[in-house]
DNA sequence: ATGCGGACCTGTTAGC
DNA sequence: TGCTAACAGGTCCGCA
């Protein structure tokens, strides 16, 4: 599920829940998640206090005053606030209890998501040290996809997917935020005007802007059984329509195979 | 340095 | 209807 704004939509769906609240204990049903749950994580979590929720890239800062909780969702993990009460599903690998009685809890059928426990400088992790730009923020422009662009030959979509350019942008809003700057996702990211770049940049910060909103309105859910964000229901141009007509001129779009990921254009609206 | 393919997993869907 | 294969929203790592 989780692409930037579903990150960030839980981001702001638990916070509000855990902030201030002091970890009482912490159940790890499964600890092979794409890297081994720290078997002492339990020991380091119990008694702290939750100080600030924050997110880089996909990534999920739980800080305490002992270290910080970072969290992955990978492909399929989901995070939710639920009672003493709420009965165990399958994948749900993680309890984080706090004191009052409410639980975060982690699920995660796939496991290609991740929990390291950080103490000190939390950039400098090795995993955090050399990402990208945040696509928001102000630093992500065209001047400076062009800069990093020329002498790059993979194709756009590819480049602006690495997490190395630019955090948070995953495959679906790679294909959506191409058709809305009219870029052919094959084309070479080096071969790229600074002008069409500037319709990308535009274009991410939109998608991804208003990805976050719809999520928002279902923030409330994240106290129920129902922890699903709304991007479900958000219109997608291309992405999943392989084949049907181009919303802007009716041509079929195009499905092609751009690193292992599934990529959706239309072969005259983007050049 | 860059770019590519493989790897990690389970659940759902498409196809025979 | 049932089995099998392909594919799915991520991203790190190793190799060319």
């Amino acid at each position: 599920m989780p692409e930037l704004p579903e990150v960030e939509t839980t981001r702001r769906g638990i916070a509000p829940h855990i902030l201030g609240k002091k970890v009482s204990g912490v159940v790890v049903r499964e600890r092979s998640l794409r890297w081994p749950v720290p078997s002492r994580l339990p020991s380091f979590l119990k008694d702290s206090t939750v100080r600030a929720v924050n997110r880089r890239a996909k990534y999920l800062l739980v800080e305490t005053d002992t270290g910080t909780l970072m969290i992955h969702l990978g492909m399929s993990g989901s995070l939710r606030i639920v009672g003493a009460d709420q009965a165990l599903r399958k994948h749900d690998h993680v309890d984080i209890a706090f004191a009052g009685g409410s639980i975060l809890r982690y699920h995660d059928p796939r496991r290609f998501g991740s929990m390291h426990w950080i103490t000190g400088d939390v950039a400098s992790h090795p995993l955090l040290c050399d990402l990208g730009p945040e696509p928001l923020a102000g630093e992500f422009s065209s001047d400076y996809l062009v800069a990093l662009s020329r002498k790059r030959k993979a194709p756009v979509k590819t480049f602006i997917m690495d997490s190395h350019v630019v955090v948070g942008v995953g495959n679906i809003y790679a294909n959506e935020a191409l058709f809305r700057a009219g870029i052919r996702p094959a084309k070479e990211a080096g071969k790229i005007s600074a002008e069409k770049y500037a319709l990308l940049v535009d274009a991410i910060k939109e998608i991804l802007a208003q990805a976050i909103e719809v999520g928002g309105t279902t923030l409330r859910d994240f106290l129920g059984s129902d922890g699903e964000p709304g991007y479900f229901k958000q219109s997608l141009a291309v992405y999943g329509r392989g084949g049907e007509p181009c919303i802007t001129c009716g041509t079929p779009l195009k499905e092609i195979r751009l690193g292992q990921r599934s990529t959706v254009y239309c072969g005259r609206c983007q050049r």
